[in-house]
RNA sequence: GCCCGAAUGGCGGAACUGGUAGACGCGCCGGACUCAAAAUCCGGUGGUGGUGACACCGUGUGGGUUCGAUUCCCUCUUCGGGCACCA
């Protein structure tokens, strides 16, 4: 996202992404590394709300900015399929495709619920909605119902779900939070059936159809029919169902509030028994899942447990975990364990799945019930009442209704030069973009004027760069050679909407038989996060602003012994929200700019990938840049003294010396660590770290005879190309200085020499009672009573042995003997 | 609240498949060079006790499995990511 300036976050992510594309490209893969701004979004009209630009401007002039600096980091990019998502020759393709959902019912309306900003009269972004008031205005939020368009993802749900387990070069945590995501259950539907009205049936789904018989009520959500039902004549349930619709839209407000609820005096009849269960209204029963409705089992449901007690309803135990006791004071955890029946009638003395299946069956002969599986995926909403994005291609007609734009009018072009100003969709004031004809009967009608959600342009983008110049067509041939991606990399917090997202338009696309691939990444390489401090101060009216942690100095004080922020500017204080991902909504994210500016490209490449392990969460510090700085000096000065002696001799290898043996395994065992560290563990860290061994292991090295100097030469040119892929620029020059004439970038990735890593001895370790005790050495082909006599025989060993009895001796080979007394 | 991770010296981290805890770097301490400083180079550096050899303790907490646990299992704590409109 060009949000004005690179942050760590951006040099890690391409550091990563550029070693490896250099290292393949020497191990002889033909490697296409691309780069794109996905481009439209909330940041950009921030930012013109605050600087009066048109956020056309505010992102083109970022991009420019932000391809000179990833120019300076000297990233091997291929430009000529820069992608800019903002642009009508990319998203006119999302146009496009719109159009092509519709038709096949993939892309359908119906009412969403949005946050609604009374002040500003605007729609929110869940992340402008600060403890339910709006950011900018503090004004209380308020839920608004309006029609918008879905993608029918949840079609997808059983495909996206079961193709996780043929994914094995996928994190595993990225494939289990998917999986929960998508979230399949097995359990039962199941209706209870009612003379609210004009009668009918109430359904809920449930899991625990064994717990059947231990229903004491039902709830439903507040948006459910019979709850508006219940509400016409009686004021108070009303008020009580309005609260819950005013109620968070955020599922984590959701989950974390009191729960509450409502009698609605009515009464639903239980399937089974056919007594009355009373019906409620709680707010924690969501709409979207299921039937918008819940049987309550308090005795073995921890919510349910905690409402009815809270109500005063019955709690009936109806399931025998273990023989443990039921008591009716406090929730246990393993109330809700499986066990067998009790109280439960003709179920009694079963277990779970012979329970279920038994109600299961007996429902369905009722008609009031049947096996079902659920998913916790919703469809994909991706309307947005708002400017900067890609206008959705839909003309809205009195008579015809919403029509879509016919594709030889594509694309529909968003106007570039609005400034909006915080309140409503400036598209809406923008007469020559509203006013239209209406492509069926000609008459007067208007454009849609809201956009789609940037997680659009982002679910296909990686295909595009194949084929980024074709104006005539979404995608060609070319695909077909280059995706799906070998490597995408990403960071962690993209492991479930952006990959779902990009999983689940992948398979559309090949549906329409655009692609021949239904799973557009086959490795998936996620990088941790990097932290920052972050600091804001809150008005009294709930506006929320933020503080770069450059410009907070914070102090202890000395009385309370607490941690105080004070902002430089004007010395008062600040609130710490502790550490966070450097963002730019945050202000706390750091320019790697200086880093470059004052100690070069290959430095501030070398420190990212030094300082943690990529998979890893990074707390942000630039203690440490003079260590990556200083090797950078120690390899060049080792290069210069080397070759200040002149060319070096070719070696002999049959006449070494056993110092000269050991320095050119060393040589060939960081070769070999490297190779494995890059190419099949992505654990640059370690690679550099081996790296740096080699150079002190050549620093104590004599370079006296020729021979040395030749085994010097292959050192350094081992330490030279395997940094290559991190340091590209320094280790260019010293190639060239090594006596080479191509240029290092162009050079295959060297072999390593077996017959070099080959030793005659070698060390193990001996422990007494599992506590080491000594270190042997012995000969490579030892067998192993050899080795358990030498270590037995270890004077040391002998003093921990004492007058003990040897009881075992446990040898693993070629790493330790353990004597057990 | 739910889902997914993480926790190792003063600091970043290493230990890849249950087998030498602390590689490598930062910082710090001592020394060399220098009129001096910086830079550079050499040596030391988990804690406790000991002149020393060496011993004991030590990987967030508490338990378990094992000859042996940073690594596996259970419990808890803290921190990070996600929770559907930040991207």
């Amino acid at each position: 996202y060009p949000s004005g300036r690179l942050h760590m976050g951006h040099v890690r992510n391409y550091t990563i992404g550029d070693a490896l594309a250099r290292f393949m490209r020497m191990n002889g893969r033909n490697v296409l590394q691309p780069m794109g701004w996905d481009a439209f979004g909330l940041p950009a009209e921030n930012a013109a709300i605050e600087n009066r630009v048109p956020p056309a401007k505010w992102t083109l002039d970022n991009i420019a900015h932000m391809k000179a600096q990833l120019k300076s980091l000297g990233y091997g990019l291929d430009w000529s399929r820069e992608l800019t998502t903002c642009l009508p020759n990319y998203y006119r393709w999302n146009q496009w495709l719109f159009l092509r959902m519709l038709e096949k019912g993939v892309a359908y309306q119906k009412t969403g619920v949005v946050n609604w900003d009374p002040a500003d009269k605007t729609v929110l972004a869940n992340e402008q909605v600060i403890d339910g008031r709006g950011w900018r205005t503090g004004a209380l939020v308020e839920k608004r119902e309006i029609p918008m368009y879905y993608l029918k993802i949840t079609a997808y749900a059983e495909d996206l779900l079961d193709a996780l387990n043929g994914m094995p070069d996928w994190p595993e945590r990225v494939r289990a939070m998917q999986a929960n995501w998508i979230g399949r259950s097995e359990g039962v539907r199941l209706g209870f059936p009612h003379k609210i009205g004009e009668g009918g049936v109430l359904y809920a789904f449930t899991t625990r159809a064994d717990t059947i018989m231990g229903v004491t009520f039902c709830a439903v959500a507040a948006e459910h029919p019979l709850a508006a039902y219940a509400a016409r004549d009686n004021p108070k349930l009303a008020a009580f169902i309005e609260e819950c619709k005013r109620g968070p839209a955020i599922e984590a407000e959701l989950a974390t509030q009191e729960k509450k609820g409502m009698p609605t005096g009515l009464v639903v009849r239980h399937p089974i028994s056919d007594e009355p269960v009373p019906l409620w209204v709680g707010n924690y029963v969501l709409m979207s899942y299921g039937d918008g409705a819940v049987m309550g089992v308090p005795a073995h449901d921890e919510r349910d447990f905690e409402f009815a007690k809270k109500y005063g309803l019955p709690i009936k135990p109806v399931i025998d975990v273990e023989g443990r006791p039921y008591s009716l004071a406090a929730w246990q955890p393993w109330y809700s364990d499986h066990g067998r029946c009790v109280n439960s009638g003709r179920y009694d003395g079963l277990d779970y799945e012979r329970a279920a299946n038994a109600v299961a069956m007996d429902l369905s002969a009722k008609g009031l019930g049947e096996k079902r599986t659920t998913w916790r995926l919703r469809d994909w909403g991706i309307s947005r009442q708002r400017y900067w994005g890609c206008p959705i291609p839909i003309i809205h007609c009195k008579s015809c209704g919403a029509v879509p734009v016919p594709d030889e009018e594509l694309p529909v072009v968003l106007p570039t030069d609005l400034v909006p100003d915080g309140s409503g969709n400036p598209l809406l004031k923008d007469t020559a973009f509203l006013n239209v004809k209406c492509p069926k009967c000609g008459a007067d009608a208007r454009r849609e004027t809201d956009t789609m959600d940037t997680f659009v342009d982002s679910s296909w983008y990686f295909l595009r760069f194949a084929c980024a110049d074709n104006d005539q067509a979404m995608l060609d041939y070319r695909v077909q050679y280059w995706l799906p991606v070998d490597q995408y990399i990403g960071g962690i917090e993209h492991a479930i909407l952006h990959l779902l997202y990009a999983r689940f338009w992948t398979r559309f696309m090949n549906e329409m038989g655009a692609v021949s691939f239904k799973e557009p990444f086959a490795r998936l390489f996620t990088q941790g996060m990097v932290l920052n401090q972050m600091f804001y101060r809150k008005s009294n009216a709930g506006r929320v602003e933020y503080f770069n942690p450059a410009d907070v100095t914070v102090t202890t004080d000395k009385v309370t012994q607490q941690r105080v922020a004070v902002l430089r500017a004007d010395g008062k204080e600040v609130e710490s929200g502790g550490l966070v991902t450097m963002s730019k909504s945050k202000k706390n994210g750091v320019d790697p700019q200086e880093l470059v500016d004052e100690f070069g490209a290959d430095t501030a490449r070398l420190f990212m990938m030094f300082a943690a392990p990529p998979e890893q969460t990074l707390e942000w510090s630039d203690e440490g840049v003079q260590g990556a700085f200083r090797f950078i000096k120690r390899l060049w000065k080792a290069v210069y003294d080397h070759v200040a002696q002149g060319p070096a001799a070719p070696l002999d290898k049959a006449a070494l010396t056993e110092v000269q043996r050991a320095m050119r395994r060393q040589s060939h065992q960081t070769l070999a660590k490297v190779t494995d560290d890059i190419g099949r563990r992505r654990t640059f860290n370690t690679a550099i770290a081996a790296v740096m061994e080699l150079l002190n292991a050549l620093a104590k090295f004599p370079r006296g005879s020729p021979q040395d100097r030749g085994i010097s030469q292959e050192a350094l040119e081992i330490a030279v190309l395997t940094l290559s892929p991190i340091i590209p620029h320094v280790t260019h020059a010293l190639w060239r200085d090594l006596g080479h004439r191509t240029a290092l970038v162009d050079e295959p990735w060297l072999k390593v020499d077996a017959e070099a890593l080959q030793s005659s001895t070698l060390q193990m370790v001996v422990q007494v009672n599992g506590k080491l005790r000594a270190h042997i050495s012995v000969a490579v082909d030892a067998d192993d009573a050899v080795v358990r006599a030498a270590a037995l025989a270890d004077p040391h060993v002998q003093k921990f042995i004492g007058s003990s009895a040897v009881r075992k001796v446990i040898l693993v080979p070629g790493k330790l003997v353990n004597i057990v007394v």
